[in-house]
RNA sequence: GCCCCCAUGGUCUAGCGGCCUAGGACGUCACCCUUUCAAGGUGAAGAUCGCGGGUUCGAAUCCCGCUGGGGGUACCA
């Protein structure tokens, strides 16, 4: 049997010889929004088929499947909210809902024959019955059990029913649902990619619902069948499902299906324990971009979450991923969501892989909904984009999020300072009299210093501290807080210049009125 | 309860039987740089590789048990 502890095995047994092209898919159903572990297992199958695989010199196609079996729970607009997501990501799919594909629809409640014909080819063969079970016997029997500590789960009760009694119940026009007819004996195992071999007891295995009295599949058939039809090679999943893989493995066998690569991948974990989800704080991808946290980052966090390169390299752009991810690499320990990595992912692409020009596109979505610019485009045609441009350039390595943006660029761009509290004009060991009399020193000379020259201003600023006799933090920072109304900034030169000398008089103005007042 | 999966510092991980006195990163702390805050630089603390048995000349690495964590247990996916 494959070595599965060696990574060339699992390479190996990722990509066999003989495959010409690998087709995954992510198959969500529209009942809520898109989640970060979801999005994981997006950008997982989309590297395998457009990276590993192409590299490979094989075919790679990732198609995006809506499972909308459970009427139900359907929400409306979520799909299109997905879609949305993965875009915004950069996720792409090769064949969809919206772009179609030969193999369409990829929408599976456009698809009710296929599973039908399933259905009752497996009635036909032996593999499937009906059951006429209603769902309060189900319940009554499920209580039962549990009162007299049994593990519960469906007695099979109509798995021997007669030809004859069948048919006076279906003449009655009697309900039914179609189950799958597990053996009793014997195993089912199956192979994981990232786990090796999986073995499951026959009679531990309930006879699952297949096909619901509504005439929709449950997942179980609908999978199965789909993934087959659109000839998809590796089932890629999260964890939650390798205790119905037997079934879907006897359905395999059963339709006659060859048998696709299993690979379910790992979960991720709440740092409460747990799976992650809304309760901590959050979990959909809508909220990430909400929070100010760039795609790139993102993705890049969420691709060292459960894969390494070679534990050292931190930084990969999509691109880099799609040229070195190989899917043998991901581990099948469930990791947890680590907040403060992702910041600093976040901080460092800001910091250091976007540009001036980028990061400034990047902040106006977040200033309008601010209220701190106008409205207007979203790009460098902005009327305030100048503005903008300056204040990313001085805030590139201060800003975490983007949501940040109009707060730590408001005293660039607006008019008007904050109120805020005049004991910051006066630092530590600094008599109010003393930084009265700094600031009108600074006011007085204002005129004569150019504030677009750096060097300039800092020339003359150091000077005015020698001549006022105390040290240049000590004037600096009342000069600070006076033309920006807090004690934290870029440099100040840099940070005067770009106030401009007009709003640098006032505000000058302001605090020495405050000052006095 | 039953079934299944997983297990290297608080977190993400490297490790594929000797190169490991266990490497990197986040976080934490200290120092340097410095007009503040960041960023950057340097350094430190932090893991008896969950525990116990094997196998082997040799185990973080292979096997078994236990413990712990997690998942599943629907006419939801």
């Amino acid at each position: 049997m494959t070595d599965f502890h060696s990574p060339d095995a699992r390479a190996a047994a990722a990509l066999p010889l003989d495959l010409a092209e690998v087709r995954v898919r992510f198959a969500p159903s529209p009942t809520g929004s898109l989640h970060i572990g979801g999005s994981r297992l997006v950008m997982y199958n989309v590297l395998f088929a457009h990276g590993q695989a192409r590299r490979a010199g094989k075919g790679g196609k990732f198609i995006l499947r809506i499972e909308d079996t459970d009427q139900k729970r359907f929400v409306e607009g979520s799909a299109e909210g997905l879609m949305d997501g993965l875009a915004w990501l950069g996720l792409e799919w090769d064949e969809g809902p919206d772009i179609g594909g030969p193999y369409a629809p990829y929408v599976q409640s456009e698809r009710q024959h296929h599973y039908r014909e399933a259905a009752d080819q497996l009635l036909a063969n032996g593999h499937a019955y009906r059951c006429f079970c209603t769902p309060e016997r189900l319940q009554r029997v499920r209580d039962d059990q549990v009162k007299r500590n049994l593990p519960p789960g469906y007695d099979r009760h109509c798995r021997n029913l007669g030809a004859d009694e069948i048919q006076a119940k279906l003449d009655a026009g009697e309900t039914f649902v179609v189950r799958i007819l597990m053996p009793l004996e014997g195993e089912t195992r199956f192979v994981d990619l990232l786990r090796g071999e999986i073995v499951f007891q026959n009679d531990k295995i309930e006879d699952l619902v297949l096909l619901k009295s509504d005439g929709y599949p449950t997942y179980h058939l609908a999978v199965v069948v789909d993934d087959h039809e659109m000839d998809i090679t590796h089932v890629t999943r999260g964890p939650e499902w390798i205790p119905t893989a037997p079934i879907h493995v006897q359905l395999y066998e059963a339709l006659g299906y060859e048998m696709p690569i299993f690979a379910h991948m790992p979960l991720i974990l709440s740092p409460n324990g747990g799976k992650l989800s809304k309760r901590d704080g959050s979990a959909a991808l809508a909220d990430f971009r909400e929070r100010g946290y760039l795609p790139e980052a993102l993705l890049n966090y969420l691709a060292l979450l459960g894969w390494s390169l070679d534990g050292k390299t931190e930084f990969f752009t999509m691109a880099d991923l799609l040229e070195h991810f190989t899917i043998e690499r991901v581990s099948a320990a469930p990791s947890t969501f680590d907040r403060d990595k992702l910041d600093w992912l976040n901080q460092q692409w800001i910091n250091h892989h976007l540009t001036v020009e980028d990061l400034a596109v990047r902040c106006l979505p977040f200033l309008i909904a601010a209220g701190t610019i106008e409205e207007g485009p979203h790009d460098a045609t902005h009327p305030t984009y100048g503005q903008v441009l300056v204040a990313a350039g001085l805030l590139k390595d201060r800003i975490r999020h983007l949501t940040e943006a109009p707060d730590l660029m408001s005293y660039f761009l607006a008019d008007e300072l904050h109120p805020y509290d005049s004991a910051l004009l006066m630092p530590k060991r600094v008599e109010p009299a003393a930084a009265l009399g700094m600031l009108k020193a600074f006011r007085e000379v204002l005129p004569e210093i150019d504030l677009a020259s750096h060097d300039a201003t800092e020339a003359r600023l150091r000077a005015l501290a020698d001549e006022l006799g105390v040290k240049a933090g000590q004037l600096f920072m009342p000069i600070r807080v006076a033309a920006t109304g807090r004690t934290q900034s870029p440099g100040l030169f840099d940070t005067l210049a770009a106030i401009g000398q007009d709003r640098v008089a006032r505000r000058l103005d302001a605090a020495i009125e405050l000052l006095e007042g």
